[in-house]
DNA sequence: TTAGAATCGTCAACAAATTCACAAATGAAT
DNA sequence: ATTCATTTGTGAATTTGTTGACGATTCTAA
């Protein structure tokens, strides 16, 4: 599919175009065009139309593109296709709003557990989940193959977990905890600080 | 300060930077060198060096940056040497977990008022403030001078919770809907969804 | 006092990312 | 049937971002 590797800026945007494509399909619209989904992303339409290139041509010259059909694309190039089990953990009060928000099972990212190592909180019932003993950690992992983290712990255990998650053949952590993991080169880390998103606006005002 | 403006990449690499000293600091150390940043955030030493060249000289040949010291001057940078009031918009799961954590005080930006449209959550209590209803945030925002908002309602709801924020004069707007919010030019947006980062690993397993 | 190791700040070289601009294709309107 | 307004996909040009390399400085230790 990708000769020579796509950058990592050009995957980053695929999920923006997929969003948008999913609104526009709420909307009622049917198809779309470069030019289109570039203003309501704030980008510019050559940009689109350069990403999507490294892919294929799903585009007809002169009408644009069929938004269920890149849709349906886009949803086959990010291998979300298909639906994902991830594991939650952290039990804390953003670990529980995650597994409550809706938002992940609508796009396919099932979370299947939630650990904790607090005594309290194991048994603990979340949404339609337990919180479980992290010690079952690698059991759950194994036999459910298991490759998406969500990492929601106090910074000063989240290299511990990490390092346990890499471990256990875990290659993608979604991480809340503020602090920069070290991991091996075959695992992926998405950082979300809504603090350092602060801080950098900060500088603007 | 920056003579010709300094790249949003460059921007928003500082609050890691800062965020590594004070994990250093925290560890005992009062000395460090562009090198050890670098390994320890994944980033070449040039990049870090060049990063800092922007504002200033920090550091001392032979010797590496005082930790303190320059924590202290990306501090001074990134405007977070003095408190912010942010409000948080939707008390929902998420915006409670918000208003609980704690990680935004400890670096100057103080929740100071959480806000809904239901009936049923205006009045309760979260953490150490209390549910107002949506209708009274421009007061809010007015009399506490407030520039930095935190928009935690349904996709549907957030272009017109963003549409009111920005006649009120917020300038950034940390988002967590789903959705690419439409602004005007003087406002900051920083995107945090979950769903695009697992969207975005995905492709790579 | 001097030698040697470490480190910064910066200019130039290099690489990556974005934009430009246009041929080719499409569909609508006359 | 022909014209015209759109729109794609892409190679080239441009802009932006990163890395290399080195003079200058600092500290340590013999």
């Amino acid at each position: 599919m990708a000769a020579q590797p796509v950058s990592d800026v050009v995957i980053n945007r695929l999920p923006l175009y997929l969003r948008m494509l999913e609104f526009m399909q709420k909307e009622g619209k049917t198809i779309t065009s470069s030019q289109e989904l570039g203003e309501r992303l704030a980008l510019s339409s050559a940009q689109i139309r350069k990403d999507l290139s490294y892919f294929g041509e799903f585009g007809k010259q002169g009408t644009g593109y069929n938004i269920e059909y890149l849709q349906k694309m886009l949803r086959h190039i990010l291998h979300v296709d298909r639906p994902w089990d991830v594991v939650v953990i952290g039990a804390g009060d953003l670990g529980r709003a995650l597994v409550h928000y809706q938002g992940f099972a609508e796009q396919g990212f099932n979370l299947v557990a939630i650990f904790d190592n607090a005594p309290q909180k194991i048994g603990m019932t979340v949404g339609h989940l337990v919180v479980q003993n992290i010690a079952d950690l690698p059991q759950v992992v194994h036999e459910k193959q298991i490759e998406m983290a969500v990492l929601a712990v106090p910074a000063q255990a989240a290299q511990g977990v990490a390092n346990q998650l890499c471990e256990l053949g875990i290659r993608a952590i979604l991480n809340y905890a503020p602090i920069t993991l070290t991991v091996p080169s075959n695992v992926r880390v998405y950082y979300i600080d809504p603090v350092v998103g602060l801080q950098s606006m900060a500088y603007y005002l």
